[in-house]
RNA sequence: GUGGAUGUAGCUCAGUCGGUUAGAGCACCGGAUUGUGGUUCCGGGGGUCGAGGGUUCAAAUCCCUUCAUCCACCCCA
């Protein structure tokens, strides 16, 4: 039997690497220009930064769906599920809480979910994540949902949703849950054996069903932001507000829920059509407490973490051009025993300009060329007994078939203008390929 | 955890009233073409038909079990 990868992890192979590159390229531009630091912390964690954090409520206790081991010195430690702990884990060891304010961190990387995969979701997946830490004004909520938006504009995704919605403070929540309990307690029969038990647990998290009976039953009810106190329906208006003023657009969502519990009034996510059931490209919400709450100084923040498999999944389907992978500008053949050790010391000092690649065994010229062909190399350079008592190469461009001899001491100025060239008809860049955006 | 679909060559897939040595395209290797590739032509290698068991004179094909993958429920990125 062929070894495979773990269930729900996979590779990502040579041509997959430079639409994942140009994603992070694009991302840390966006987010770098609004002043936003990248920060990269570890895979994994004491399980209590995560216990902390997510909620007992949240689906990721209740479901059981960390990787959570004891490593040999009898730690137990977490693979991170989401960025957020960690990050902010980070912010308190590190002392951020005197940085400028507010500390504003991206991350990317490998998360864990013991979940059931099916499309847009692995055990092991990857998010692009942000935290805007230590300011509470409504700017920090604007500013967050619309660098979201902005990495996908970007991207040159369309079909993006944007939903904004508001689970208030935790008085609020507590109001709305009781709220909630009052009106669903008596017809509890009628709900899904799912939404009875998020009755007793977590009340809010009904509004997610999407058993149609459920829905039923919620219709009538009023929602979270209906239920708003002052401080927090001020907040979230002026969040709205400051969105609509920069032209950022979105939708209200009256019965935004998130998945973890510590979110704190404003509550967002962002949807595409084309992905699959898992229809979320990313999300993220308002989390003042939780700094305190994992053991830091009591300071607001804000976040987001978006999927890449998803956004990647989204940008094929509006088949969004992507970078392929690079190609080298020359293979150089060699075409006796001699011409090997030429050849690879000639590929070494062409290499402090371009990719360039060659042979590592003696060829007669078809096979040489059909090797620098397939290598996608834009072209060939031949080397051989003749060449070397002309002290030259042949240079044999692959699209074109033109060829010429050129002196070894002239080489170096000949593919410099080759790579100068416009891109081929094909469009594979021949040298330090990629799109930039 | 539950449901559905699918497992045949490196890849994408044909192939079931059970019947000889299991096929195609692409890919790979060689030759036409030992100093000229990508096109073309010729040839070749490569398969315990996911695994195990059963029925049968005979199983890729029928039955049972099991594993895997994909999709979906649930939930989320």
């Amino acid at each position: 039997m062929r070894p495979s990868a773990v269930k729900g992890t996979y590779d990502i192979l040579p041509d997959d690497q430079p639409r994942w590159r140009a994603l992070l390229r694009t991302t840390a531009r966006v987010l770098g220009r609004a002043g936003v630091d990248e920060i990269t912390t570890p895979v994994f964690e004491h399980r209590e930064v995560f216990d902390k954090s997510v909620g007992e409520s949240a689906d990721l206790v209740v479901q059981k769906e960390m990787y959570t081991f004891e490593d040999r010195g009898g730690r137990w430690l977490t693979l991170r599920p989401e960025f957020t702990a960690g990050v902010l884990r980070a912010f308190i060891e590190h002392g951020m809480h005197t940085w400028p304010t507010p500390v504003k961190l991206w991350s990317a990387g490998p998360a864990f979910r013991a979940e059931n995969v099916q499309r847009g979701r692995f055990r092991q997946f990857h998010q692009v994540n942000c935290e805007l830490v230590g300011s509470a004004s409504a700017l920090l909520d604007a500013e967050a949902i619309a660098l979201l938006v902005d990495t996908f504009t970007a991207l040159g995704l369309p079909g993006v949703h944007v939903k904004v919605g508001s689970v208030g403070d935790p008085e609020d929540r507590e109001r709305y849950n009781a709220y909630l309990r009052e009106a669903l307690v008596p017809q509890q029969q009628a709900l899904s054996e799912a939404s009875r038990e998020r009755l007793r647990l977590n009340p809010l998290r009904i509004l997610d069903s999407k058993d149609a009976g459920d829905q039923a039953l919620l219709a009538p009810l009023a929602r979270p932001l209906d239920m708003l106190a002052h401080a927090a329906r001020e907040h979230f208006d002026a969040v709205t507000d400051t969105l609509s003023a920069w032209g950022v657009p979105f939708e209200l969502d009256a019965s935004i829920v998130r998945g973890l519990d510590y979110y704190r009034r404003t509550a967002f996510e962002v949807h595409h059509a084309g992905i699959g059931a898992q229809s979320a490209l990313g999300g993220g919400g308002r989390y003042d407490g939780l700094v305190a709450n994992l053991g830091g100084p009591d300071v607001p923040g804000i976040g987001w973490a978006f999927g890449i498999e998803r956004v990647l999944d989204a940008l094929e389907g509006e088949g969004v051009a992507l970078p392929a992978r690079e190609r080298a500008l020359a293979y150089l053949v060699a075409l006796d025993q001699e011409a090997v050790a030429e050849v690879a010391q000639l590929a070494r000092s062409l290499r402090a300009e371009h990719r360039v690649e060659h042979g590592y065994v003696a060829r007669n010229p078809g096979k040489g060329l059909r090797d620098a062909d397939r290598s996608g190399a834009r072209v060939a350079v031949l080397r051989g007994s003749r060449e070397r008592e002309a002290g030259a190469v042949v240079v044999k461009d692959l699209r074109t078939g033109e060829q010429l001899v050129v002196a070894l001491d002239d080489l170096a100025e000949h593919l410099r203008v080759v790579a100068s060239e416009a891109p081929t008809a094909d469009g594979i860049p021949t040298t330090g390929g990629g799109v930039a955006r």
